[in-house]
DNA sequence: TCATCCACCTGAAACGTTTACGGAGGCTTC
DNA sequence: GAAGCCTCCGTAAACGTTTCAGGTGGATGA
């Protein structure tokens, strides 16, 4: 094969009669098999190397039957609450682990009803050794067709109710929300509103138990009136608060599903003339996100902070590992969020 | 070959033997040649079905020499700037338009400093019939680099300063921030503040030049100390504003690169217990990104919008469009943003 | 001295498609 | 009635690797 400019993609077979060797044993020596005298192994090297060859990946992909690459299948339709924020840092963290070790990163963006076919054709056409499962919700029917079909998967995150066991990253959002609740309730705050993220997703319903374990612990009531869940935007943030705030018995403190939602309700805290930290006290869950900073030097925001781009990272190996050895048990990784101290808590005011 | 359930995949061969055709022939019933009778066709396909055969996609792509995937190299050490908000919408846009076609998009995340040698990588061991290039800086050697290795290519952005010619879409950055400025002229403002991204960017440069210019026209002067530029964050925006509205000659107008620099101006703006739209006035850009909208109904900001979703659709289409006709002249699309009002804009107020 | 073993290398098949080339049979055309 | 054409299909080579099954020559051991 040619490429525009006439010159010739060095091959195998080329390569090898250049050296006055078969096939076998410039395969052999680049790809480190020991049979191989050690003089000829660095003479192919070297050869390799000045004449600039590279292996095609397509030949390798078709003899070895393997795909060398692993899906990230996103669904499109569900409006924003996938392609959110996140995606971008989880997908940084865990492409770099593939690069280093030789693996192609698939994005399938698929109408989600169409999330199983995806599937079920990347696994026949042979295009990924395996897939990372985004945003599973509770009950994840994608969990039993991956199962069914074969194909390696890691779940980020965790489907309850699921009955199967498989592979999955998540953080452990009940417990990083029970603790800053309870750090709020330490505070003294008693109306400790939450401002979730949708809860058909599994993470949003760990977080409201979370919540209310801790409310439970310290036998304060949960009002109805100070929870809510929507998608994690801004204005949603902001429309929350403004409820909160407004009730007969507002809420003091807020605990909050994202970072863009905490902005929205220190907007309607500011809004009111109040100050954050002082009058009115809000926790967020940060993700970390590169360009979400939480501050710089000094957080902004008191926060449960896991990085997501580092869940992205534990994921991609996870996969890796599973591709390598198929039949080895389910491997799960529970990652606890940090709760770090920034300027957007403090004590209750006495009523 | 087979799964891990023992259901061997169906092959050509196999098929082709079940019929009692060659593999040729079903190969082309299949892919729609037309030397083929109708019936004989039929017949093929109705089999392909009910046995649920999938060409192996490895196969294809060696038989073909095509790699029927396009990447997308993303630069990973360059802080935030470009694994930013923008990417996710932006890949939404494109993967669209990628699976549609039967295309695979390769997500390759690369240190910075390395990501002429993905290029090459990309290309020589032929993973991708094409990429698309990100974030263009001015006078980017990727564009050289391209050429060179005869890849082809779509920038999404310019670089000015490329002596070459070369496939782009980008965003008409320049107008966009001149009618935003004479916006703000013609509501009387004088003092207006431009709170830029990092100016090494090439679209950067675009708007502040076309802020310039409105301004020159107007015969205003452009104030440094009215001028910053950082990166695109919350944090930056409402550092910007802080000073900005310190000044002994205050700010009375913002115009911003970005939706996160607008909600850290807001906030600045509001901390001072002033009123944005009233008070002072603000436009930013808007990439009319899915998780961080510009209001709802109405918009909260006025602005000049442009959908990176939709950027990255139509650089998808010309970059296949491209693969299909490696020879065709160099394509350009310049696409308009919209100027829409919105509640964060209003007349100066005397002084 | 001869069988055995080892270190190193080769030939050829395999992976699952596409596609260049060819060929048989029926139909037109004169 | 033969030449030519068209329709439909098959044979086999290609794509560029990996890998199975050997093979050669020299060293080793009895």
């Amino acid at each position: 094969m040619e490429n525009r400019f006439g010159r010739a993609q060095m091959n195998l077979k080329e390569l090898a009669s250049k050296l006055g060797l078969s096939p076998t044993t410039v395969s052999r020596a680049l790809n480190g098999y020991p049979e191989v005298n050690e003089a000829t192994r660095e003479r192919v090297v070297a050869a390799a190397k000045r004449h600039n060859y590279r292996p095609n990946a397509r030949a390798i992909r078709l003899a070895t039957g393997r795909a060398l690459a692993v899906g990230h299948v996103i669904p499109l339709n569900t409006r924003s609450e996938i392609m959110n924020p996140i995606f971008a840092d989880f997908i940084a963290g865990a492409g770099d682990v593939y690069s280093r070790n030789g693996y192609d990163m698939i994005l399938s963006i698929v109408a989600d009803e169409a999330e199983e076919a995806a599937y079920r054709d990347l696994m026949s056409r042979g295009t990924v050794d395996g897939v990372i499962v985004h945003a599973p919700k509770t009950n994840d029917p994608r969990i039993r067709v991956l199962k069914d079909i074969g194909l390696p998967f890691v779940v980020h995150g965790r489907a309850s109710g699921a009955e199967l066991d498989y592979n999955w990253v998540d953080v452990n959002n009940r417990r990083a929300f029970q603790r800053a609740t309870e750090f709020l309730l330490d505070l003294g705050h008693r109306r400790i509103a939450l401002v979730n993220g949708l809860e058909h997703m599994d993470f949003a319903v760990r977080r409201r138990i979370g919540y209310s374990d801790a409310m439970d612990t310290k036998a304060v009531a949960v009002d109805p009136a100070l929870l809510s869940s929507s998608e994690m935007t801004e204005i949603n943030g902001h429309r929350a608060a403004e409820h909160a705030l407004s009730l007969p018995e507002p809420a003091t403190a807020f605990l909050c599903a994202s970072m863009l939602q905490g902005m929205g309700v220190r907007r309607a805290i500011e809004g009111r003339g109040l100050r954050m930290g002082r009058d009115v006290s809000v926790i967020i869950f940060d993700d970390d996100l590169s360009y979400l900073r939480n501050g710089e030097d000094v957080p902004i925001f008191t926060a449960t902070r896991s990085s997501v781009r580092e869940a992205g990272r534990l994921s991609a190996e996870m996969l890796l590992s599973v591709i390598a050895q198929p039949d080895s048990p389910p491997q799960h990784r529970l990652l606890e969020a940090e709760l770090i101290l920034g300027q957007s808590t403090g004590p209750a005011l006495a009523p």
